[in-house]
DNA sequence: TTCTTGGTTCTGCAATAACAGAACTAAAGA
DNA sequence: TCTTTAGTTCTGTTATTGCAGAACCAAGAA
């Protein structure tokens, strides 16, 4: 007996849309679709098998996915009593922090280049100027960021 | 003739890290390295060669690692009269553009989400909910970051 | 005309990534 | 006890990436 879900012509090209997506956002094309399929499937929470055979990966493929993305959070699992099968679904109300960091990413840059300040010989002045306005941008920007979201969080209360 | 130019300990470990960072922000690590190096030499205006020895990378990597960063305009080059060399410089002012772009590219995941809950079952009223308010943070996001942006440059006027 | 300079392009290799398929395993029924 | 379920882990294959080294090339210089 087959596992496969009931899907449409329209939600597996979403699917791959959302794949091409994901994949440029640093997941592996397995995950992507996952991701994917978790986010347009008309049932949200999937078994092992269902994923897999509706995606028609392999079962390695489909356990290093999965275990990848609970990993980073972008998953997680229920379980149902007298049910040993795990059934996923996106944590989409992880996908707000995950924004935050993906703008904290370039907060590495901010720090690092603050360094190459530091260390730069004082006599290329034009090169010192721009590079600190760079850096004060940053810093602007850094601050800003998390009074935006507060903001947001604000108007939804 | 050597055209390795004169870098201290210090500044070689600060191309390495800066190597790092640029290498996950996307660029290879021959292009990362070259970033790194035209960000904390003393001259901010190296040659080909001058790059190619002081990294000690060969001939191919550098020629395709600087046209690349040259067609994303990460660098740039000057020419010197009566001198078929070209100086190649990072191309700083652009970096702030870049990082707008970089902004932008949350963007995509905001237009691709919202086709998603536009196809999606009315049935899964929660999941709907949590996505439509992920959608409307990114809507509140990408208004305001340009008024952030502008809001930087005025203080610097 | 040949040589040098400042690169570009081609060929081949080594490392890594992503996956399929198959073997394996732990827990729960039967 | 044996079998089924719900995965995990191992092995091997294929595709891709990043690079070195060498051949190549176009524009002056000699």
């Amino acid at each position: 007996m087959s596992n496969k879900i009931k899907i449409t012509e329209e939600q597996l090209k979403l699917i791959e849309k959302l794949g091409v997506v994901f994949e440029k956002l640093g997941l592996t094309p397995a995950a992507a679709r996952i991701e994917g399929l978790l986010l347009v499937a008309d049932n949200t929470e999937l078994t092992f098998d269902e994923i897999r055979e509706t995606l028609n990966i392999s079962k390695s493929a489909t356990s290093n996915a999965i275990n990848m993305m609970l990993s980073m959070d972008r998953i997680e699992y229920i379980t149902k009593p007298g049910d040993r099968k795990r059934y996923f679904r996106t944590h989409i109300a992880n996908w707000k922090d995950s924004v935050k960091e993906k703008f904290a990413e370039t907060g590495m840059l901010h720090e690092i280049m603050k360094e190459v300040l530091q260390q730069r010989t004082a006599s290329t002045k034009e090169f010192n100027k721009s590079l600190s306005e760079f850096i004060s941008l940053f810093e602007y920007l850094r601050k800003e960021i998390p009074l935006l979201f507060k903001k947001w969080e604000a108007t939804r209360k």
